[in-house]
RNA sequence: AGAUCUAUAGUUCAGUUGGUUAGAACAUACGCCUGAUAAGUGUAAGGUCGAUAGUUCAAGUCUAUCUAGAUCUACCA
């Protein structure tokens, strides 16, 4: 600077401001928070009339445990759905609720009691079920806090638990709907089962240990083919539990296994097989059977094959077939047919079949319908044979106490040695031998399980629900699958599918857990009378409205407090005739019916008791997308829904699974403390949702870039409008061309913006108006301005940019505010400060029509390119360090094509490209003027801006000097005065 | 083991009914500016579109197989 003229620096409007670059969010984000909460920003927001409901139902996550990423991501698209919805004018409601019954919750009390040396069973019910009740609102409570803190919005200090009263009371009422309608049944199915405890164990309560079991080799002779050669065989299965072989009722084989047919010709002395003796085996296992019968390759020979036609002929009769003194039990001819789950590579290619004590078998039979034939009821509770079963009633399989002396297998009854015996005497047996194996065993006793047929309680899918609500179909599973398709709109679309082909091949839905922690089926049995009787189940209006009345002011505890069954049924009926149920609801029952007590019964629920979205993660289309369609279907005829959003689950940086033992997990509570909620948030608004999304420290350094750029775009516009009044305020008609471009692109965008955030796509909406703030505003529309801001005095040209500003201001941030809802905010309170005020009250504002000019911006896109050619040369120059600033140059731009020529001159072209100085004309361009390959038409010829640099604005003009103030350009002179 | 889904620069994403040289942004490198300054701005480099085979005049896009990852089932006689 020249000594002898002053710094005009001060002189300059240069963008004022005190809004900080570095957003310290971490810190700050607490007193946004604090400051909502005070402001009741929900609740303000919902005393907003005259607008459209928009209801988005929470999934009520699970109350143990902190918050992990996943969660997050699940809450955080959820706040972004409720404040996009509400911000384009909706009434958007959000209550959150918590999944407050079941396993894992009664699993963390019994393991306190382990550590305190207590026993279940010798606490009341009731306690028991208070401290699980303790322990989840513990855990909601902490939630709470960890959710809030993400700045998700919603009624808080009154959220939905299945475990309020309320919700008990509608469970149960909605339970006793599948009873009255008649779709609620009693019948049976294999669960683990532990004969020492007496009680049913889900998977989550077994523990696999080395396990030695019995293992023997059965023969089943082969009957009724007609032909001689088959008769005379026999098929050899092989089992590792002898006790399940009274219970056998079938044996099936592999559709892909190649049998064979083979002789015994020779035999040591100590054997379960004769000379002559003909066995079916699968080729594949047929010398391992022989060896472990202890016949060597010379001993045997294999005759033939034995084709699926064969054995498609072939029946059998048990080994224990008309045994003297079996009175028959075992007479019936086996069943015998192929199964998908036989394999070749272990046991003899034939699978006994015991459907009451094993899955596979079970499910087969069920898919058959054959169920009837096949289930037994042969294994009492203690893990004994039936009393009166041949030869081995009341023997057990398993000891009630465990036997230390015998070391290798401590809990071995006398059920597999009684059988095994009479197997050898009636020539049954081939071979035996034990065997070491991991086998499933209980948590708590240590003892081992078994697989035991157990009453339980199903939903009927495929019966008609005859609750006259048959507009989707007749049953449960056809007004699920016909809702899917005619109600509900899928995001993204395969979702539709999943959810479809799942409810299309389930099973029955069993209702009933062997548990303590949840709402029990509230219904009473008939004594005497069968399950298939039409009495077995007392359907009474009088006692459900008993039992709701008594829920609704106790709880469910009341199902189990001293004379609860006399309660219900005195003077209805004789309680002495009937049983209670004690069985506890599928907890995916609870959640299912939240619909009715949060939409349906809740006056901050919906109109019509369905919710807009529902929106989880894609696990859900077992868990909760599935059971609430089942149960609405079940109770009130179609979806719960009218749409439903699925995201992916959260990976770490290489895509791979997030675990403790790998190292790679990101809590959410580690990104807030270091980046802030924001960071996270944007994460989520920058990720593709529908895939899995990935998140780590690499990523989260990304987000918080692109973060920082946005905010200081931010900055700049605040700090250009400081000093904004109504005074600047101009007509749209009254603005320079570039401005009315840059309400073009914002009437375009605002399209874009309602259209993406009303399909969920966030990741659209922020990647539009990223690109719109780096590549439209930041590095053209304000580099541009920057001169009129900062030099111009109050002139027209400034005034109109300093409303395009403002328009810029209240667009970007009620667009971003539902991503960003701490930083946008805190931008808002920048210029509307107060006590009230608020971003997050205020609605994203209007486009008026006039904005959209298409011809404009198609003119635009032509100026664009042009200014690239220019940009472009100089930076040549630049490179060759002829100059440093643009505004160093006044280059020359040689443009043939005349729309072009008439469109560069129609604007202020040397300011569009930041020079002093511009000459436009039609002339030829010399041979090394500089054009691009892409654009055709101009030639630049660079050349120096001559004259002085005027001392104020830096532009290079001839006049500067000549004026009132020294060193000075004529404009600059006048903003002086 | 089965069902379903995903795969494009270092990162996050575009990529129309198959049709020019696969696009942005961020990050990177090298510049410019020093009046958005722990900021702004320009230029460049960066891709065998997970792999292979096929259909086609033409494949990131359609088909098949494989690989990796994810979710849900099944983990057994």
């Amino acid at each position: 600077m020249c000594a002898e003229t002053p710094d005009y620096k001060d002189t300059l409007n240069l963008p004022k401001t005190d809004f900080p670059m570095r957003a310290g969010l971490p810190k700050r984000e607490p007193d946004w928070l604090a400051r909502w909460e005070k402001i009741g920003i929900y609740d303000r927001l919902r005393e907003k009339t005259g607008r459209t409901p928009f209801t988005l139902h929470d999934g009520p996550p699970y109350a143990n445990g902190h918050l992990h990423i996943g969660h997050a991501l699940n809450k955080i698209l959820k706040d972004m759905v409720v404040r996009s919805q509400q911000m384009m004018g909706k009434d958007a409601r959000y209550i959150p609720g918590w999944d407050c019954h079941g396993l894992p919750i009664e699993w963390k009390i019994e393991e306190q009691y382990r550590t305190n040396g207590k026993n279940k069973d010798e606490v009341n019910v009731v306690d028991f079920r208070q401290e699980c009740r303790k322990f989840a609102d513990g855990w909601v409570d902490i939630q709470r806090e960890e959710f809030k803190r993400l700045g998700i919005t919603g009624k808080w200090e009154n959220p939905y638990l299945t475990m309020d009263f309320r919700s008990e009371r509608i469970i149960a009422e909605e339970f006793m709907k599948f009873l009255m309608n008649g779709t609620l049944y009693q019948g049976s199915k294999p669960v683990m089962w532990s004969p020492v405890e007496k009680t049913a164990l889900a998977e989550a309560e077994v523990e696999y240990h080395n396990k030695e079991s019995f293992t023997i080799w059965v023969k089943f002779k082969v009957v009724g083919t007609g032909d001689a050669t088959l008769d005379s065989a026999k098929v050899v299965i092989w089992t590792t539990t002898p006790w399940t072989i009274p219970s056998n009722k079938a044996v099936v084989y592999g559709k892909d296994i190649s049998y064979g047919l083979y002789e015994v010709i020779g035999r040591p002395e100590e054997c379960w097989a004769t000379i002559g003796e003909r066995f079916i085996l699968a080729d594949n296992l047929a010398s391992d059977v022989m060896t472990k019968a202890r016949l060597d390759e010379t001993m045997y020979r294999r005759l033939c094959d034995i084709t699926q036609e064969d054995l498609e002929k072939i029946q059998l009769t048990h080994p224990l077939h008309g045994t003297e003194g079996a009175n028959g039990e075992w007479d019936d001819i086996r069943d015998f047919r192929a199964a998908d789950f036989v394999t070749d590579t272990e046991g003899t290619g034939f699978v006994h079949c015991a459907p009451s004590h094993g899955m596979d078998e079970f499910e087969l039979y069920r898919d058959l319908g054959m169920l009837e034939q096949v289930i037994t009821y042969n294994v009492m509770e203690d893990g004994t044979l039936r009393e009166d079963m041949p030869f081995f009633g009341g023997k057990a399989i398993l000891r009630s106490k465990i036997n230390k002396k015998n070391k290798n297998n401590p809990w071995e009854g006398d059920a597999n040695t009684a059988i095994m015996s009479k197997l050898a005497e009636v020539d049954g047996l081939l071979a035996r031998g034990v065997i070491k194996h991991s086998y499933p065993h209980s948590w708590r006793s240590k003892a081992p399980v078994i697989y035991r047929n157990t009453p339980q309680w199903f939903a009927a899918i495929d019966k008609p629900v005859n609750d006259q609500r048959d507009n989707y179909g007749k049953t449960i599973r056809e007004r699920a699958l016909r809702s899917i398709d005619d109600m509900v709109t899928w995001t993204p679309q395969t979702g539709r599918n999943r959810l479809y082909s799942m409810i299309e091949a389930r099973p029955d839905w069993v209702l009933s857990r062997q548990r303590a922690w949840g709402v029990p089926l509230t219904c009473f049995t008939k004594k005497g009378a069968l399950p298939t009787d039409d009495d077995f189940l007392l359907r009474n209006e009088e006692v459900n409205a008993r039992v709701a009345k008594a829920f609704e002011a106790e709880g469910a505890d009341a199902w189990y407090h001293e004379g609860a069954k006399e309660r219900f049924l005195d003077g209805i009926v004789d309680p002495d005739d009937y049983t209670q149920v004690f069985d506890i609801l599928d907890v995916w029952f609870d959640s299912g019916s939240t619909h009715a007590f949060v939409l349906r019964d809740r006056e901050d629920g919906s109109d019509d008791g369905m919710a807009d979205l529902y929106l989880e993660g894609t696990d859900q289309h077992r868990g909760w997308f599935h059971s609430s369609m089942l149960q609405s279907c079940g109770t009130r005829g179609h979806a719960p829904y009218r749409g439903v959003l699925t995201h992916g689950f959260t990976l770490d940086e290489k895509g791979m699974k997030m675990s403790k033992s790998l190292g790679n997990t990101v809590a959410p509570d580690e990104v807030v403390n270091q980046y802030g909620a924001d960071i996270l948030r944007l994460w989520v608004a920058q990720s593709d949702y529908t895939a899995d999304l990935r998140i780590g420290p690499e990523i989260l350094k990304g987000v918080a870039d692109s973060y920082r750029r946005l905010r200081n775009t931010m900055r700049f516009m605040l700090g250009s409008l400081a000093d904004y009044s109504q005074a600047d305020k101009t007509d749209i008609h009254d603005m320079p061309e570039l401005e009315q471009w840059v309400l073009h692109r914002l009437a375009e965008l605002d399209e874009k913006v309602r259209t993406g955030f009303n399909a969920y796509d966030f990741q659209g909406v922020f990647q539009a108006i990223f690109n719109f703030a780096t590549v439209d505003l930041s590095s053209f529309y304000f580099d541009i301005r920057k001169d009129v801001l900062y030099c111009d005095g109050d002139t027209p040209e400034r005034r109109a940019a300093r409303t395009v500003l403002d328009i810029l201001f209240h667009r970007l941030t009620t667009w971003l505010a539902p991503v960003l809802v701490f930083t946008m905010e805190e931008v808002w309170l920048e210029r509307y400060p107060g006590d009230e005020s608020s971003v997050h009250l205020t609605d994203i504002p209007n486009t008026p029509k006039g904005w959209r000019n298409d011809e404009l911006a198609q003119k635009w896109v032509q100026i664009r390119r042009a200014r690239r050619t220019i940009t472009a040369a100089l930076e040549v120059e630049r490179t060759a360090k002829t100059i440093g600033a643009s505004l160093e140059a006044a280059p020359i731009a040689y443009v043939s094509d005349p729309d072009l020529f008439s469109a560069l001159s129609s604007v202020p072209l040397a300011d569009l490209c930041i020079t002093s100085d511009l000459n436009l004309t039609q002339d030829t361009p010399p041979a090394e003027a500089f054009t691009l390959d892409d654009v055709k038409g101009i030639a630049v010829q660079f050349a120096k801006a001559e004259g002085e640099k005027c001392e104020r604005c830096w532009k290079i003009l001839p006049d500067v000097g000549t004026h009132a103030h020294p060193g000075t350009c004529n404009r600059c002179s006048d903003a002086l005065g």
